[in-house]
DNA sequence: GCTTGACTTTGCCGTTACGTCAAACTGCAC
DNA sequence: GTGCAGTTTGACGTAACGGCAAAGTCAAGC
């Protein structure tokens, strides 16, 4: 029988932790002094300890430790909580991966410029949402401003009253195409329960709006003319991050007022991303 | 000028987020209503927040992200801490990767096993310490009992009375060996700050313990003759997790009762383990 | 038997970066 | 005026502990 402070030096744990550990009850000394409270631990309970240690190592939390040790879950359950476990990991080691590889690319940027440049480009992911567009080739970007007028004109009908959605361009032809500019007017339904019927001869189409995984996002204020600037921004964070487009641009109008004053327009340029070297690393760890 | 919900939806963060950055200073609202305490947001506050999460994404807590945006840190600053940054996250990275070999080889042992088995050895860092000890080359481990007896005489008068010291033996000739041990019996100081002088001509010698960055550790009860136990329990253990031992392995005496009841004496047995494969995924983003 | 110092007890607060209510107040449309 | 969506502050919860303080306990030395 050990008292607290040898045990946790035997343990080569804290005290305060031993107390912790017996508070919530994933373990607890194998006599306790009812006068004085006093623990006392056994040998014997070492092993019990490093059993958690090695669990809590693993990266299982504590309730799934205590769940592991009281033995309400089988060896079947064990491993399907490993390989979950695993998978978890997985995942961190790519993200971490990632992070190591932004780290070393604004390192990189630091010693050529001196500063932090494409510091507003922000990547993140992008849901799956109910999209009710119309798809046309005009020949100019200001052609197809025309379209809004006339998406409003046909969408509105299948629209209640105040049903959230938002108006997204996408551009489904390359950048720097000729005049031929394949392009989709629609509103991104917010609302995943909403009902909403299209017949299918109507003008406008309802479809699913693909999720991104990976999007990397800059917000633009102004004329739908300064959007190079912002596309000139996303190339130079492609080109540090090592990053390539995957998949067709979207320009998502956060504040859109009338035509006329589309000068105060704010408007979300969206551009799928993906990770050119990071398939290689994840394999790495995928293979085993 | 947006409210805190309309910015929120276009940020993509939440309004929770945002009163929270306000309260701690990390990001104010542009300007805020002195009579209702409304919060209001400028589409240029947009790149400042996209700033914020960027550094976030880094890895960066919110002090730091703070200090770096109120320009605290000028450039050469700014570079060390992303060094500094990239140096965690390379450790991450390797103790990920760790883990996730130990889950795979869990995983494996529950698929042959139906069990976890070496479950009680545990693998941690081992700090160096003083070691005040004598060295001999012994026919047997029986024969080396003595040396405990040799070792306390002549030890003793160097260390003050109340001294924490603990008294460990190393075994410097590979485990099976003929009938030559060269082993090594001391006392470990656990008081960095204590004076001892050793002089030239005595019998122990003071010399420093090395630290061990992860030594596998399995806590033993009773007589030495017990030790194949937990040597067997390790050597599974190293099969399992695909390490290798790199280095003279230790038993330290947690509870060393006198010479004739060893049978109540608590051990722990330390092998210094090494990853065999750590060691490549590791140059894999050292080399960048 | 008494003192002293080391040890232990409980309890409360702090950490990080937020999420989750709850009660009261505001803005805006009808 | 009224309803309702939006906003405010505030308090509490998270995971896994570390730190500290006041009070009680143990064992050894005198």
């Amino acid at each position: 029988m050990f008292r607290i402070g040898d045990f946790s030096r035997i343990a080569r744990v804290s005290a305060r932790l031993l107390r912790f550990y017996d508070e919530i009850g994933l373990f607890t000394p194998a006599h306790a002094d009812p006068q004085t409270g006093y623990r006392y631990y056994t040998v014997t309970q070492l092993a019990q300890l490093n059993r958690i240690l090695v669990l809590k190592d693993l990266g299982f939390n504590l309730d799934q430790v205590r769940d592991v040790l009281s033995s309400n879950v089988g060896t079947a359950e064990l491993r399907n909580m490993l390989l979950l476990r695993r998978n978890d990991v997985e995942l961190t080691l790519a993200a971490e991966s990632h992070r190591l590889r932004h780290i070393e690319t604004r390192i990189a940027q630091l010693e050529s410029d001196g500063a932090l440049s494409a510091e507003d480009v922000v990547v993140r992911a992008e849901p799956a949402r109910r999209f009710l567009s119309l798809r046309r080739t005009v020949p100019s970007f200001s052609a197809g401003r025309k379209l809004i007028v006339e998406l409003r004109n046909h969408a509105q009908q299948f629209l209640p009253k105040r049903c959230p959605h938002t108006l997204i361009v996408i551009a489904h032809s390359p950048q720097f195409e000729q005049d031929e500019l394949d392009v989709e007017f629609g509103y991104a339904i917010d609302d995943d329960e909403l009902k909403i019927n299209v017949p299918a001869g109507a003008i406008v189409e309802l479809r699913e709006l693909e999720a991104i995984e990976r999007m990397a996002v800059c917000v633009r204020v102004g004329l739908p003319e300064d959007a190079h600037l912002v596309t000139a921004k996303i190339g130079r964070f492609l080109e540090a991050s090592g990053d390539i487009l995957a998949g067709p641009s979207r320009e998502l109008f956060l504040q859109a007022p009338d035509l006329d004053r589309m000068h105060e327009a704010v408007i979300e340029m969206q551009f799928p991303v993906r990770s050119h070297a990071s398939d290689e690393i994840l394999s790495q760890y995928e293979s085993r």
